[in-house]
DNA sequence: CCCCTATATTGAACACTGTTCACTGGAGGC
DNA sequence: GCCTCCAGTGAACAGTGTTCAATATAGGGG
């Protein structure tokens, strides 16, 4: 019947998917090639295009991976932290964010090396895992600006995800210290919160 | 004479940057491909590595010209604000970057898409540009935060550049209006500074 | 249990990259 | 005008991702 056909699929799969993210964590995005793919997990080339649309859609499953482990990682950080003071709540989230960011730096970035041509096929767990994020900072933002009104509380929701991503990006990117990044994030969120942690 | 040779891979040299530049702004980085700059260039594919050791090499002197414009275009927008206060400098600043990314989107893109194997040569006019743009933030955070040491102030500048960087990257890629963008800087800026602007 | 057909899998071939280097043509000294 | 020598050439090379005619296999019917 069609079911093992369908199971080996769905076997290997899976097992490309797995190898890609291995592939990715130690050599980086640039260095996934079909071929080796295709020898790592025992199969032709031709079997990876009977699984995925083509690369591109291999790396979007990674990547689907990673988000959501960035998703659970950064929530994961203000939990037992509701009585905390908002602004601390925001460092957190941004810690943990450089956490990840550094502890799977390859990975991390392979979420925004993929192509983005054809800009329809994004997929929707994307947008979804980035508007469980935003909740997450929206909240403290709304205790410490109760006067914004909705379009400014999310402006700057946004504004400060985008904020603490690039410090990460460019930190990470410049071999700046760790220590450094984190004092970065904490100097301007500190200060956004008119709460300053010195 | 040799000068003859030598003026002839001038003029090349120059005819090539001109061309990848052009073809950079109307199609992106992505597009750049040695055999149409060949066509375009009347020369041969070879002469493009007569004169470059790579189209690498070629992207960066276009990159070196768009790095200059973008830290004139950037400077030029305090100038004669030297007496408004520093919170309107930087939002100043952070609106000029915007409408630079904005307006020369692709060639601003391939500031980032540069692939950076041996990374020893990085080229010197990128951190003097850098350091540049990094003394017209400094001097408006440290009107601002007089209290801070010399690291400090040096970290909130880099940090505040970096979250200006995240904020108009996202806002772009997203395509998110210019209204929007415009309004996330104001807001993340002029908290900062605790002096709001509403 | 054994065909037989529809479907899945294969990997050589294709289209397209950047980059090289043995050749060639012409510039410039004698 | 001849003869080097060297700059310019573009066909060839080494890698990509992707395809599709050919092959192998699955699994239902006799």
């Amino acid at each position: 019947m069609a079911t093992k056909t369908k199971a080996r699929r769905e076997d290997l799969r899976l097992k490309l998917i797995d190898l890609a993210e291995a592939q990715i964590t130690e050599q980086g995005l640039a260095s996934l090639r079909a071929r080796d793919l295709a020898k790592a997990g025992e199969c032709s080339v031709g079997a990876i295009y009977n699984v995925f649309t083509d690369l591109n859609g291999l790396v979007l499953q990674v990547n689907g991976r990673t988000f959501q482990r960035l998703g659970k990682q950064v929530a994961s950080a203000i939990t037992d932290m509701e009585t905390a003071p908002a602004c601390e709540r925001l460092i957190a989230l941004s810690h943990a964010y450089l956490d990840f960011a550094q502890n799977n730096y390859r990975l991390w970035n392979a979420l925004f090396g993929i192509k983005m041509t054809s800009d329809s096929n994004i997929p929707a767990w994307y947008q979804t895992t980035l508007d469980l994020l935003f909740a997450h900072i929206s909240k403290p933002v709304s205790e410490i600006f109760p006067e914004f009104n909705a379009a400014d509380t999310q402006l700057m929701t946004r504004g400060l995800f985008s904020s603490v991503h690039g410090v990460v990006l460019l930190g990470l990117q410049q071999r700046a210290s760790s220590a450094e990044i984190s004092r970065m994030l904490t100097l301007i969120l500190s200060n956004i919160s008119q709460n300053k942690v010195f």
